[in-house]
DNA sequence: CGCATTTTTGCCGATCCGGCAGAATCTTCG
DNA sequence: CGAAGATTCTGCCGGATCGGCAAAAATGCG
């Protein structure tokens, strides 16, 4: 049962959050204030300040919200389920923008951009991907039967799928003529599980 | 031939950084006002801001140094060892703490705990992970006949590799008995290199 | 020593940041 | 429905951050 308040609440940041990013993109994160951001999203400078500490939380919530659901995926995922094949899906299904038929919402690629290329952006961008790290680390440890707390495994797991999907990202923003982001990130997922062997030969 | 001057900007920057550090950890980063490093090490607090954008930066800098170095010291492995054991000696050789013969220092465990323990500065942090990783990656990329820009490969190493060194750390600073850093750094660089199966069976 | 270059510093306005308390809004319960 | 209770929004405010600017100090060089 969610009530009213919740619901707005959530509004209201999303809110926020996609005003910042609009601007971010439109004018670059040295001319936005919070103020700004404020105003466009209808609220007070205060209010803004009560939903995040600083003007790039804000850019990178939407990013958080979404990196957040690669572990719900996994979650989702039958259990039989070999957990690189669960892994790898789960990112698909959450992160396999640009798909040849469906073109990715311009907005969002331009946000994403943005928190790529803005230096200022990147502790917020950082501070997610721990974030999203730590709550899939937990869906591993559970579907492996291990202890985050005890040992590395999990962590370990999901720091290194997170960091295959950043250098998947970084790799796609860069690609020109542009790609398709699904097989980056297979790729990636498919060379860890493999133990990163060294590329043998030209693989252009 | 370094002058005069490079040394005593160097100079400065440690002696900053180390204050930084040590105020941190002694009271908090919530207890630490820019003002206070700038006089602990000596310089006016507008120096301070020459030097460093914010306390957190100031904190994670001697951290960001080190982790530099492991860029370098897998340049200097022999060009024929094979990429994941050089990998494996330059890490251990610059974050090798707390081997069982020689005990850490002090201070900069504790610095190390501060940086991991306190959210705000995990920015920080993890701004100086992603520094740490464009440089490794660009020597993977030349020991391995790799392009950064092109290749999805040598990122992908340098973030799974700063992924595990990550992780180790954390690891260790929350083992209790503590544990040498050394093997813990082997155990998931070797995970790495095997591709994270899962675990079998309970492996504690 | 005297000049060129680089670094340090004080000054200052814009902005950030968060505690506080009252107003506004939603929720619950009689 | 209406009042009490809980939560959120907002204005106010002072302390701290942040960075541009130009004068002063330190360093390097001939």
């Amino acid at each position: 049962m969610v009530g009213l308040r919740e619901r707005k609440k959530l509004e209201t940041r999303r809110a926020l959050s996609w005003a910042a990013i609009r601007l971010v993109v439109e004018r670059g994160i040295a001319g936005v204030r919070v103020e700004d951001v404020a105003e466009e999203a209808g609220v007070s400078e205060r209010t803004f300040r009560n939903y995040f500490a600083t003007l790039a939380d804000a850019v990178a919530d939407r990013h958080l919200e979404r990196s957040l659901q690669i572990a719900d995926e996994l979650r989702r995922r039958p259990a039989g389920e070999p957990l690189w094949e669960a892994l790898r899906r789960a990112v698909e299904t959450r992160f396999g923008l640009g798909a040849a038929d469906s073109a990715p919402d311009p907005v969002w690629v331009a946000g994403v951009r943005a928190m790529v290329t803005e230096p200022g952006l990147h502790g917020a961008m950082q501070k997610t991907a721990a974030t999203a790290a730590e709550t899939l680390a937990a869906a591993v440890a559970d579907r492996t039967g291990t202890d985050p707390e005890r040992d590395l495994y999990p962590k370990l797991v999901a720091a290194a799928v997170g960091a295959a999907v950043g250098a998947a990202t970084e790799h796609w923003l860069r690609a020109d003529p542009p790609v398709p982001m699904g097989p980056l990130l297979v790729e990636a997922l498919d060379r860890l599980s493999s133990g990163l062997p060294e590329p043998s030969e030209e693989d252009a």
